[in-house]
DNA sequence: AGATATCTTTGATGCAAATCAAACTATTGC
DNA sequence: GCAATAGTTTGATTTGCATCAAAGATATCT
């Protein structure tokens, strides 16, 4: 698997940050990007294991991963935990805080991550100055809420291969978006954290690799995962289509 | 069941509006008011059964539905329907159009509806100019994300009966800050609808009305609900706090 | 008002995934 | 380097809900 994003290569502000095209918006002059390095305050690291931020706290930052991996998930009072999402470089976490002034969820990462804070106060001040930056904050929201309409699909219609099917497509989509390979993958999470995210336990999660891998649509080999057959997870997962 | 609204008594404007602290931020003077009023461009009638949207559409504007109800879905290539959502007065939909300029789901009048028209330019021309607009703008959005959180805990974590408890629970708390009794209400939608909501075959959801019936918990009469123990569905939704 | 289509309820049966259980593998700590 | 812990795989059994089926209720149309 080769790292495309050489961490050492980041710099500190948006403007001279190579993942400034997913996490920010492009089409701007040089003044203007200056500008809109304010909406970062400061980096914040967050070792393996570690909340970045939990339900009910108080809201006060969007946060942009620069690297890592994190999970979101909620919890009801009787201890059930649903993953909600899994987030990884460029992307943004803690949208769900606005609504109320507190966090929603719970936001944990899965391997030691280094985050851009950004004052939600400095993304609203900046979005009424830049048409382009509040476009792009809209769109964010937006994808986050299309996102999580196709989960409730998976959720509600789909059978446990599918599901495996479908997670596995986008996680790789997403990586190789960032210049990881499109066939290749090692997992962040847990059977348990998967099976939470798609609504199955963990031994159906486990069973179901098993499955694709028994009829040599991947290699699996605990955490590491290699799409030998993409199109037959396609298959899978949308059998009219493929 | 009371009509505390009465439709007849609306105004077109957003500043006589007696929804408006619904759809629009609360907190401004009258000059401001007026401003906001051209937020909407035009009222649409939606006859029952027709689509407001549909997925593929170009997205434009955004819908505050002034009467009536509403449905959300998203669909599979091979004709798997999932409801997103259900939709009442007073309530925003077509937020899932921004990521792409596309519209990403399906909305349909579960009654002869009235919306407001607001195109998305006007929409972001306006927050950029009223905080308290941009502000009310991201909360919704915000409230959108924070509901399909939940969504996804009940599809991927509760049982049957927990499901339609919190569905009972949910509309009927919408409906009582809209007016209307907090114990009865009709339902707009069928069993089939409420079983794509729920993740659930329309056979189960009738299943379930019929014990939490024979239970004593709720009278039902086809559309027509009646909760006869709110404590007793709320602890069925959350066997814990209740 | 009667016919037709749509929606709902209830019963009988089947099945996909959950649960229970135990062995196996990898990672972490001393 | 070995023990302890955490995570994964696989098997046996159970179960909640889906599916199949049919009757009953309501709404719509002519």
């Amino acid at each position: 698997m080769n790292l495309a994003i050489h961490p050492e290569t980041f710099k500190v502000a948006c403007s001279g940050c190579n993942l400034r095209e997913l996490c920010m918006p492009i089409g701007f002059n040089l003044d203007d990007m200056k500008r809109l390095d304010e909406v970062v305050a400061t980096r914040r690291r967050v070792k393996q294991g570690d909340l970045l931020f939990s339900s009910g706290e108080q809201f006060t930052s969007l946060y942009a991963i620069r690297t890592g991996f994190f999970k979101t998930s909620v919890s009801t009072d009787d201890g059930r935990e649903q993953v909600t999402g899994f987030q990884m470089a460029g992307e943004v976490i803690g949208l769900d805080g606005i609504v109320s002034d507190h966090h929603n969820c719970n936001a944990v990462a899965l391997e030691d991550s280094d985050v851009c804070v950004m004052p939600f106060a400095n993304v609203e001040e900046l979005s009424r100055e830049f048409p382009v930056l509040q476009r792009h904050v809209h769109k964010i929201m937006s994808r986050e809420i299309v996102r999580e309409n196709s989960i409730m699909m998976l959720l509600g219609n789909m059978r446990a291969e599918e599901r495996l099917a479908a997670f596995l497509l986008n996680l790789v989509q997403r990586l190789h978006a960032r210049g990881f390979s499109q066939s290749e993958l090692v997992l962040r999470m847990t059977r348990e954290e998967i099976g939470s995210y798609l609504g199955m336990k963990l031994e159906t999660v486990s069973r179901t690799f098993s499955k694709f891998s028994e009829d040599g649509i991947i290699d699996v080999k605990q955490r590491y995962v290699r799409i030998v057959q993409p199109d037959a997870l396609k298959k899978i997962f949308n059998p009219d289509v493929c």
